[in-house]
DNA sequence: AGCCTTTGACCAGCG
DNA sequence: TCGCTGGTCAAAGGC
C-alpha cells in the first residue's frame, strides 16, 4: 500500500527548526512572574510585550502603539488602525524594542466551541472596525490563554492562533512533547467540571464532548490522514475533522457546527480518558476560565479552527518574517500554481461563511523585526529584505495563510485517499 | 451489549 | 461526460 502521504513524513526526516530563547535578551524579561519553569508560548510573548508597555492600557491602545513606528507617530498609526480595522491589523511592536527575535501572530486562532469566540468576535474590542476599548478582561484572557501554551512552545518555530467563529469549545494544542491544552479549559463550564490540565494526543480533541470517529482519510495536498469525528450526542450536528501527524500529534482541528447539548458529564468522558481527568487543573487554567465566563456569553460562531502545523514547520517563521512567504504555505504540488490552494481556501471560506451568523473578522498579531538583521535562535541567520506598509496586504496574506497550511513534503498525487491499513507506526 | 475504530465503498461537487 | 477529490456510509471487528 501507498505510504501514507509518503514515507518523507517521518518526523525523523523532517528537519524542522526551532526557537529557542535568547540567554539574556528582553525576552528573559518576558517570562518574569511566569511558573519557574514554565514557558510562555508566543502569545504569552505578545502580551508579556503588551503589559511591559503599561501606558497601553486597552487593545486598541497596544495597536496604536504597536503601529506607531518612528516614522509614523501613534496617532497616525491609530487611524490607520481606525481606518483598516475590518481588515484586521497588525501589531509592529518592534518599534521601540531592541528585540532581537521576531514573533509572527498570524493564522489560526480559531476559537472552538465553548470558547465561545462569540464573546470574542462580540468584542468590539477585537474585531470592530474601531478596535476600541477591548476590555482588560478581555486581553487578560488572551494573555491567559497564552500563558497556558505549553511551554514547548518556544522551541516551536512560531505560533499560529487564529480566532475565527466557533462557539467550540477551546481546542486542544498540539505540540511536540505531546501536550495538548484541553479545549474544555476554555469552556464555560468548566468550573463545574473536573479537567485535565493536560491530555495526551491520543485523544484528538478531549473537549468535553462524545465524539465518534466516522471516517479517515488523506486528503490531498496534507501531510497527515484526516479523521472524522461526529459528536455522539444523538441529533448533535458537530463534527469535527482532526489531521495529525505521523506521531500521533494533531496538527489542525476543523470545528463544524454548534453543540445543541451540555457537555457530558465528567464520569462518562472519564472512562475514554481517565488520565486526562487526573490532571489538576492549574490556577492558570482556572483563573483563566473564570476569565472565559465573561467571554462565552454568545456562541453563534460555527467553525473552530485550529492548526498547529505552522508550529510543527520550521518555516512557519522564517518566512513570516521575509513578509512574503504565506502564499507559500501551500500544499505540495499546490505552491506554484497555486490553483488548488485557492480552491481550497474558498471552500473553506464559504464553509466559514454557510455556517457563521457574522462576518469574521480574523485578529492578525505581527511582531515585526526591526533590525536589518535578526538572529532568531532557529539556526539561522536572517536578513531583513522587506517590509510592506500595507497592513491590508498584509492582512489578506494573512487570510490566505489561515487557510493554508505549509506542506512541507512530497506526497503522491495519484489516488491515494482511502487508508487502507496504513497503521501508525 | 454497547460503543468505538477501522476501512472499503459510495456519493456529490467541481473543473 | 469524466476524473478527481473530500466527505460520508456502513460492515466488520475490537475493547
Amino acid at each position: 500500500m501507498a505510504e501514507n502521504g509518503g514515507a518523507a513524513t517521518s518526523p525523523a526526516e523532517v528537519k524542522r527548526p526551532s526557537i529557542s530563547l535568547p540567554a539574556k535578551s528582553v525576552v528573559e524579561s518576558l517570562f518574569r512572574g511566569g511558573p519557574a519553569e514554565a514557558s510562555p508560548g508566543p502569545m504569552t510573548l505578545a502580551s508579556s510585550l503588551f503589559e511591559a508597555e503599561p501606558e497601553y492600557r486597552s487593545f486598541s491602545q497596544l495597536l496604536a502603539g504597536a503601529m506607531a513606528s518612528p516614522a509614523q507617530p501613534p496617532e497616525e498609526a491609530a487611524a490607520a488602525i481606525d481606518a483598516r480595522g475590518k481588515e484586521g491589523a497588525s501589531l509592529n511592536l518592534g518599534h521601540s524594542r531592541p528585540m532581537n527575535f521576531s514573533v509572527v501572530q498570524s493564522q489560526l486562532f480559531m476559537v472552538p466551541p465553548g470558547f465561545s469566540p462569540g464573546g470574542l468576535l462580540d468584542s468590539p474590542a477585537l474585531f470592530s472596525s474601531n478596535l476600541v476599548n477591548l476590555g482588560n478582561s478581555h486581553q487578560h484572557a488572551l494573555a491567559e490563554f497564552s500563558s497556558s501554551l505549553p511551554s514547548s512552545s518556544l522551541t516551536q518555530p512560531v505560533s499560529t492562533i487564529n480566532m475565527a467563529a466557533s462557539s467550540q469549545p477551546m481546542l486542544p494544542i498540539t505540540h511536540g512533547a505531546n501536550i495538548l491544552y484541553p479545549e474544555s479549559a476554555f469552556s464555560s463550564d468548566f468550573d463545574q467540571i473536573s479537567q485535565p490540565a493536560t491530555i495526551v494526543a491520543d485523544k484528538p480533541a478531549d473537549d468535553g464532548y462524545n465524539w465518534r470517529k466516522y471516517g479517515q482519510k488523506q486528503v490531498k495536498g496534507c501531510e497527515y490522514p484526516r479523521s472524522y469525528y461526529k459528536c455522539t450526542q444523538v441529533k448533535c450536528p458537530v463534527k469535527k475533522k482532526v489531521e495529525r501527524s505521523v506521531d500521533g500529534q494533531v496538527t489542525e482541528i476543523i470545528y463544524m457546527g454548534q453543540h445543541n447539548h451540555d457537555r457530558p458529564i465528567p464520569s462518562r468522558r472519564s472512562k475514554e480518558g481517565g488520565a486526562e481527568l487526573n490532571g489538576n487543573p492549574d490556577t492558570n487554567n482556572s483563573e483563566l476560565l473564570r476569565k472565559d465566563d465573561h467571554l462565552n456569553e454568545t456562541s453563534n460562531g460555527m467553525i473552530g479552527l485550529l492548526s498547529t502545523k505552522e508550529q510543527q514547520s520550521g518555516h512557519g517563521l522564517s518566512e513570516h518574517l521575509e513578509g512574503s512567504s504565506d502564499d507559500e504555505e501551500l500544499c505540495d504540488g499546490e505552491a506554484e500554481d497555486g490553483e488548488p490552494e485557492h480552491k481550497r481556501r474558498n471552500l473553506e471560506t464559504r464553509m466559514i461563511e454557510s455556517s457563521s451568523h457574522r462576518t469574521v473578522t480574523e485578529p492578525r498579531i505581527i511582531l515585526q523585526t526591526t533590525s536589518e538583521v535578526d538572529l532568531l535562535d532557529d539556526g539561522y541567520r536572517w536578513r531583513k529584505y522587506g517590509q510592506k506598509k500595507e497592513l491590508l496586504q498584509v492582512h489578506e496574506r494573512g487570510m490566505q495563510s489561515s487557510k493554508t497550511r505549509r506542506k512541507g513534503f512530497d506526497r503522491p498525487e495519484s489516488r491515494h485517499n482511502d487508508l487502507r491499513g496504513e497503521a501508525q507506526p
